[in-house]
DNA sequence: ACAATATGCCTGCTTCGGCAGAGACTGCCT
DNA sequence: AGGCAGTCTCTGCCGAAGCAGGCATATTGT
């Protein structure tokens, strides 16, 4: 962009995407939650159970990178996972720090009911929008978060104006 | 939409909106938190700062509405805020169950202190982004929050694909 | 071969949001 | 006037995420 989307002068706070962004989430958070909740299950356990499923990612590890979540929490996403006979963990050969996750039978069967709920709810939150509006909306939130992660992996390449001492 | 969006036998989740949303927010929060604890604030305590200044919600009730958040928890927060001196408690004469927020000049202050920081990371973010784009996105944000907004306001006037009694 | 550093996972502590209920108040109805 | 339902704020409790530290293992450099 050649200059500033964003003006001091000109800042409000509601129509900004950063408040955008936690509403969206807090929303979709609230329209989810209780269908699992319903179903016995958290969103956390199924982002697991998901990931874990298509192979985006097999280890602890990974999750936590993909989506940005924290270890230990994780940590006791997967004992619960676990606890219930959906997940096993595994010392992986390789690198024994490392563990691997596989999921049992029940936790497959668990997946395939799950989905439809998924699916079903974003279906239903996307009724208004034409499909060339859900592409775009999914292209440029891609985008987006392509932007910030690069801004967190090159340190403060990118200055700041500094209001460091504050109050 | 004439059709479903996501379909059950390829729903992929690293790109459904669900997930994007929720690793925008995480990211967004990854961003900008650490510059507000920088300068001694966290997040709420500033969207609480700017939304009193703006006129935007100028009682707890208001910006719990707004903005999602727990009305018991926003109570600690102006808490805080009162400690420190930035925001007047004060009944409201009219309806004295409610209280009206005033910032102190400190708060006002801070409001302005804090205000570059924030543009300046959103149009950081931004930075790979034409107006066009930007706009494109927040329109398709708001749109998105309006039809979730649409769906909790309705009780369950659209019926889902029901997986109760899953486990 | 050995030390120094980094990585992956786990564990306790702290913090914060979600939730339920209480207390004060308002407006409506009879 | 009095009762009653609804509203606004606050409090206590719980569960989950953030954070820091620890252990086992891996990797790198000398």
């Amino acid at each position: 962009m050649d200059e500033p989307y964003y003006r001091v002068e000109t800042y409000v706070a509601r129509s900004s995407i950063g408040y955008l962004a936690k509403r969206v989430h807090a929303l979709m958070h609230d329209c989810i939650e209780p269908a699992f909740a319903n179903a016995g299950f958290t969103f956390m356990q199924w982002v697991v159970l998901k990931y874990v499923r298509d192979g985006i990612a097999l280890n602890p590890k990974d999750i936590c990178m993909e989506f940005r979540h924290d270890s230990g929490a994780l940590t006791r996403v997967i004992d619960q996972l676990e606890t219930r006979g959906l997940v096993l963990r595994q010392r992986s050969r390789e690198d024994r720090r490392a563990i691997e996750l596989h999921l049992t039978d029940a936790g497959c069967e668990t997946v395939d009911q799950l989905t439809p709920l998924v699916v079903g709810h974003l279906n239903t939150v996307l009724m208004d929008f034409s499909r060339e509006e859900a592409d775009e909306l999914t292209r440029l939130l891609v985008k987006l978060l392509a932007s910030m992660q690069r801004l967190i992996d090159e340190p403060a390449a990118h200055p700041e104006p500094s209001t460091q001492g504050v109050r």
